[in-house]
RNA sequence: GGUCGGUUCAUCUAAGGGUUAGGAUUCAAGAUUUUCAUUCUUGCCAUAGGGGUUCGAAUCCCCUACCGACUGCCA
């Protein structure tokens, strides 16, 4: 096992190098929530010239799902936080699997025991598990702690020979943290501020399981004092274990060089109580993961903000302004400009509801700022799917029109459709509203002017038009309204001479000449 | 239940003892667009409650209420 070079020199070096870790389970598809904590992590280390490490923490053998470190992956890569290390990435601290590196854990649980910070317990999960239903049925709760560590059965309470002859026969065993009875542990969070805890309260951690791999509580502390991280950057939800943590950098005797903490808030449902779930997304038709996810169990599938058409830098900048603001009432900001202004202290302590709505604005200030010759090249794929046969440069011509009424690159279509092919119905209410007993007349002329167009554009069409619709002295809202309805199908649409344009001329005339045989004469 | 954390418009948030409590989203109204959308303007809407400290509190302290996380040989 190679030791990491960073843990070596980090107490010589005056200043350290700054190093944080995204530590994901691979338990299934990445919340939007942990995809947050990876962002504010690889913020905080590239704004401090560090480095941001991937460790997959995999220690959980019964709830590992294989393609869940694939997904972790893609995810990172999809929003540009490319980690300096981690599998896959290499790294002087590999392996970055904590599966990998299970030889790594057990000696160091032993040395806790051997100093009387731990102790082996030989109860069973089924053994723990009576007890626990038995107090809930007493109206209590039961808890492996100070109180009833003495009435169990672990080498506290058995004799010595015991315990050995128990190991001796291979029995399982775990090892529990011996938490002390009446402590206060404080801890300064970079977030929060002060937190303390007594130790009065805590239980009797598992930190090294029966099965031969190290909990999360050991095996994070161990890898992150190996790999010299400087600063945890991670949920609230894991603030009630920092006692237990930073208890176990002083059993090491790793506490001068124990990283920093940072608890970032919860993000919450948009209404209701508790954290965002996927539930909520099904429910309120919005992603909670960054890309879509098939169950491998169940086949279900999970939308994703990629699939549902949201471009990276959205979905980031969305994420960034969760629980973090830069203190100016700038809102768009990429992720150049998000390194470039990062700090914890800006990020606020109380969980933020999510909110569908502005994630949706986010996304259509993006799309609003790119080009139409980008946006045109990411619309292709859709219209050959619906077998639209067209040139690109019609396509860019569309895009330019009708960006301003979308948000994603899927409204391209609802808005656009009549661009492409000619409507087949026509609105009954803008028809009810504009056709009248005269229309036809007016649009038979109006074909039979645009047939004698040479010079086919916007501004000349536009011009013809209105000098021969002052000639006739026709109503100009009235006749324009029936043209759009010809031409689009509603009365909805850009610029009526700009889709005559891009429609070209026979297809405008086509379209006016089909729209008078198919409306009723009212 | 216990421990810990949190509480500014409906939502995201600014204001780190002194501002008419600011911005954004949503919503509503008006203007422009001979349509629709956009855009612009305007409007609505907040310091959880109660006590202190102070000349002065959203900001500091205490209590209450409410919300949340955790309470596994899960992470």
């Amino acid at each position: 096992m190679v030791l990491c070079i960073f843990a070596a020199n980090s107490k010589t070096m005056t200043q350290k190098r700054v190093r944080v870790r995204f530590a994901p389970s691979p338990t299934g598809p990445l919340h939007m929530g942990g995809m947050r904590t990876a962002l504010f992590n690889y913020l905080f280390a590239r704004k401090n010239g560090g480095d941001f490490i991937l460790r997959i923490e995999d220690t959980d053998q019964t709830r590992y799902v294989h393609q869940a470190e694939d997904y972790i992956v893609e995810s990172l890569k999809w929003c540009g936080l490319i980690p300096d290390e981690g599998p896959g990435f290499g790294g002087p601290c590999a392996p970055y699997r904590q599966s990998e590196r299970k030889e790594i854990y057990a000696d160091y649980a032993r040395q806790l025991v051997k100093s009387g910070w731990a102790y082996y317990s030989f109860d069973t999960p089924e053994e723990l598990d009576r007890l626990r239903s038995e107090a809930e049925s007493a109206g209590a709760l039961f808890s492996y702690d100070q109180h009833t560590r003495m009435k169990l059965c672990n080498s506290l309470s058995l004799s010595r020979e015991e315990v050995n002859r128990r190991i001796g026969a291979g029995e399982p065993y775990a090892i529990r943290f011996k938490m002390p009875e009446n402590v206060d542990v404080t801890n300064e969070d970079l977030i929060r501020g002060s937190v303390t805890f007594n130790t009065r309260e805590l239980d009797d951690k598992v930190l090294f399981k029966s099965d031969g791999m190290p909990t999360y509580h050991l095996a994070n502390v161990v890898d992150d004092h190996l790999m010299a991280i400087t600063h945890v950057i991670r949920g609230e939800e894991w603030l009630p274990s920092l006692p237990l943590h930073v208890l176990l950098y002083r059993a090491f005797g790793w506490e001068d060089t124990m990283p920093e903490f940072s608890h970032l808030p919860l993000i919450l449902k948009p209404h209701g109580k508790g954290k965002l779930s996927k539930r909520d997304g099904d429910q309120m038709g919005f992603p909670v993961f960054p890309l879509a996810w098939k169950d491998p169990e169940t086949g279900e599938i999970s939308r994703g903000y990629r699939e549902d058409g949201y471009f990276p830098e959205a979905f980031i900048n969305l994420l960034a302004l969760l629980g973090w603001n830069p203190g100016t009432e700038q809102e768009i900001l990429s992720l150049e400009e998000l390194t470039a202004q990062f700090s914890l202290d800006r990020v606020v302590k109380s969980g933020s509801r999510f909110d569908p709505e502005k994630a949706r604005w986010f996304n259509r200030q993006y799309l609003q700022q790119k080009p139409a010759q980008e946006l045109a090249r990411l619309l292709v794929p859709l219209l050959y799917e619906k077998n639209i046969d067209t040139t690109l440069a019609r396509v860019v011509d569309v895009c330019e029109e009708i960006k301003v009424r979308c948000d994603f690159i899927s409204d391209f279509w609802e808005q656009g459709h009549y661009f492409f092919t000619a409507p087949s119905t026509y609105d009954e209410k803008a028809v009810a509203k504009r056709w009248k007993p005269e229309t036809p007349e007016e649009l038979t002329a109006i074909a039979c002017l645009f047939e004698s167009v040479e010079t086919w554009e916007a501004p000349v069409v536009k011009v013809l038009f209105s000098d021969f619709m002052n000639e006739k002295g026709w109503n100009f809202g009235n006749v324009m309204n029936t043209l759009r309805i010809c031409l689009v199908g509603g009365n909805q649409g850009p610029d009526l001479f700009r889709i005559c344009e891009i429609l070209g001329k026979q297809e405008t005339v086509a379209r006016i000449k089909s729209a008078l045989l198919k409306i009723p004469n009212p």
